[in-house]
DNA sequence: TTGACTCCCATAATATCCCATGATAATCCA
DNA sequence: TGGATTATCATGGGATATTATGGGAGTCAA
């Protein structure tokens, strides 16, 4: 299986294009469909990614809920409404909506951070701050942790 | 798979043409027919839309309830009296009747929203109101969603 | 005629295609 | 082994295609 790996800081354009890391084109081709799913974290200020797998889990799940209409017509919406399907050229690169960018606080930097069956994209100060602030997190919870001491740290959201 | 994604604004032009959306336009037609299935939403001041596959999950499950004769009656009656399918031009714009313009509160924009097996049409004022109560109804469900659902972040020691 | 509805064309903004470059990484081979 | 060749990648920019939208001209019915 191919999972999303490692981070990569690409720019933002004058066109507004950024390539989306190679490694990471790779995963997406590997799942059958050239393009990228992204839409906007719900827990951060940052674009949550992935292939046809991601999406894929997310529109079975919603069908297999049985909600009322009122219900599934709310969760539909905040899944799929901000939801992006873009193909990215021949070199690899897309032009990000502007309701993501700004979502995300992008300038002129992005950073693709890889998490396995899905990977973000975040404002790189942001997500220096992000990690930051995890770490503090981490050692708050040290005992949790381990008796080593603690050189790095990885993030990972999980369900 | 195709299904509708994302959300774009769109005018209502002085002749009362509206573009559908690019990519709503191709998902209608991977479904087999240059066409669009529009009736008014159930649950709220919009309009549902979809292609072949909306309106024949419609019909079949209609069909499924034959055991209770007048109630189907009544329910086919409200679903496909105002139901229509509209082809649009070659600039990909339709002219919505006069009935649906009402139901969804349209003046001069609206919003195409994605919703996966189906789409809808706001009024982009109503449409805010609704994402903004959407969200709280949404993340009541999220957490059974999978990938996606209310994140935690994991700690991990890596070398 | 008038109004509603096509079909067709014009346009401006944007997105995409295609090629060039420089940097880095991978490969080769004497 | 080390130096040179080749690939791969991110990025820049010109050319082309697509999209949303405005408006003209033709059709049809009342």
């Amino acid at each position: 299986m191919k999972i999303f790996l490692s981070s990569a800081v690409n720019k933002i354009d004058a066109k507004g294009r950024i390539s989306i890391p190679a490694t990471f084109r790779t995963v997406l081709e590997f799942q059958g469909y050239p393009g990228v799913y992204l839409f906007p974290s719900f827990t951060s200020k940052s674009i949550d990614g992935g292939g046809l797998e991601l999406i894929n889990q997310i529109s079975e799940s919603v069908e297999r809920m049985q909600l009322f209409a009122e219900e599934t017509d709310a969760l539909s919406t905040s899944l799929f409404a901000d939801t992006y399907n873009l193909s990215y050229d021949q070199d690899g690169r897309i032009s990000l909506p502007e309701s993501l960018i700004e979502h995300a606080n992008l300038k002129n930097k992005a950073i693709f951070v890889g998490q396995g069956r899905k990977f973000q994209v975040w404002n790189p100060n942001d997500f220096e701050e992000f990690k930051e602030k995890a770490k503090v997190k981490a050692l708050e919870h040290r005992n949790l942790i381990g008796p080593v001491g603690l050189n790095k740290v990885k993030f990972e959201e999980i369900d």
